[in-house]
DNA sequence: TAATGAAAAGGACAGATGTCCCAAAAAGGA
DNA sequence: TCCTTTTTGGGACATCTGTCCTTTTCATTA
């Protein structure tokens, strides 16, 4: 991770993502701009968070993990994000692991200044709220579905979601396969197999390590009208 | 459900949770006090949202359905909850069914309040980002526990997370074997199994339909160090 | 082009889990 | 007390799903 000091970069992100305008006095608060190598950790499960860091540019990956080992990947997470909102106010060690898939930078702000400054301020705990809202939103379909829903469904309600560029569907689309087993909460193995199912069913076909749906209709049919949005 | 105009009432339960000290012009606030029976449902999933619900008495249960009828349990509420707020900040119709399981009530008031006066109260805006980021902390660990740990680690986690009072065990405590079942993303038959394992293990035993851990330390063990909050 | 290594595909198997039922037990009412 | 209803317990079975490992494919590089 490297520290870029200049001022101007900061302002323009600030302005792009219209910080400016939810934040009383943008001017003087102690923003740092963070830039993190790609497959850099941002945010480690476990840890102590520092501030509140609002992602800027590139792409990351958010995943949640136990002590066993395994992992479940949640979303990724394009600017604008905001991360340690939960840590911050819950006053907790850092719950999803946060790292970049591409080269990317974050606004960064110190937890002292979050507190003084920005928890006082109408217009930005309006946008906090809005993230987290979001959030909350997403991770309670997900889990409804992943929990109650079998992979067959799943994998379906996975490809309509992410047919459209829906919010979150943009959040969860990946073309490796690994990945998506991993969002629906299977393994790799597994949808291997339905996607074999599938594909025999006409309702897939392969293409260079690609998907393509040949039948929309039959895939809602079989995902029972369930959508992770 | 019935509304009660006693003026009187309203301040007290606003006193006693202080909802008074957090926003600027209480008395002039259009609060209403709404009683549900036993049963009744007070948000259903789907419905459109009027306002922001304040639990001030009884218990409640929130749970997630989908389509196919199977439905999820997320946990048991008490005073002082908040109901409506993803589904306020949102615009989204109402994610998750809150029903009474005994007499409870709620200080109620109508969206377009909330939208003119409480989202400019950064007091206010500090009392909501709490609750919904302890929401989100919740969904978010029981999400990836019951989705990567086999039913066995889950249901000694839920014993040793319910065994003391935390904030969290207490939201999910619960006597009724299909409702842990339902709290931990089961079936009853499953759990019964698992509670019948564990019984042969002398690790439980079950007295007047109730559970009884005599072993808490192989239960850790087995739950690998898992817990819900 | 051949060699190498990584990623993807899939065979074989076991075990976990769900479904469908029915029997047993307990609780609540008449 | 007895009957009805609810809750609990569990048998039998199918299958979904995970694990382990081998084979195949693909891309990269020497």
């Amino acid at each position: 991770m490297k520290y870029i000091q200049e001022q101007a970069m900061i302002q323009h992100y600030m302005s792009q993502y219209k910080l400016d305008q939810i934040l009383s006095k943008p001017e003087s608060l102690p923003f740092q701009l963070r830039v993190y190598a790609c497959d850099e950790v941002v945010l480690k499960g476990g840890d102590t968070l520092d501030g509140l860091y609002f992602q800027v540019e590139g792409r990351t990956k958010v995943s949640s993990s136990v002590e066993t080992g395994k992992s479940l990947l949640l979303r990724f997470c394009h600017p604008l994000a905001v991360f340690g909102d939960i840590e911050f106010i819950q006053k907790v060690v850092i719950q999803s692991q946060v790292e970049a898939v591409e080269q990317t930078s974050f606004l960064f702000i110190n937890k002292h200044t979050v507190e003084t400054e920005l928890m006082q301020d109408h217009k930005f705990l309006n946008e906090l709220l809005k993230h987290l809202s979001y959030k909350l939103q997403t991770c309670t379909t997900a889990s409804r579905i992943n929990l109650l829903a079998s992979v067959d469904e799943r994998f379906a309600s996975y490809l309509l979601t992410t047919r459209n560029q829906q919010p979150f569907g943009k959040e969860i689309l990946t073309p490796y396969f690994p990945e998506i087993a991993s969002l629906i909460g299977t393994t790799p193995r597994h949808l291997n197999r339905v996607i074999q199912k599938l594909t025999d069913m006409k309702i897939l076909k392969k293409e260079k390590k690609k998907l393509i749906v040949l039948d929309w209709e039959l895939l809602d049919e079989i995902s029972n009208g369930l959508r992770y949005e």
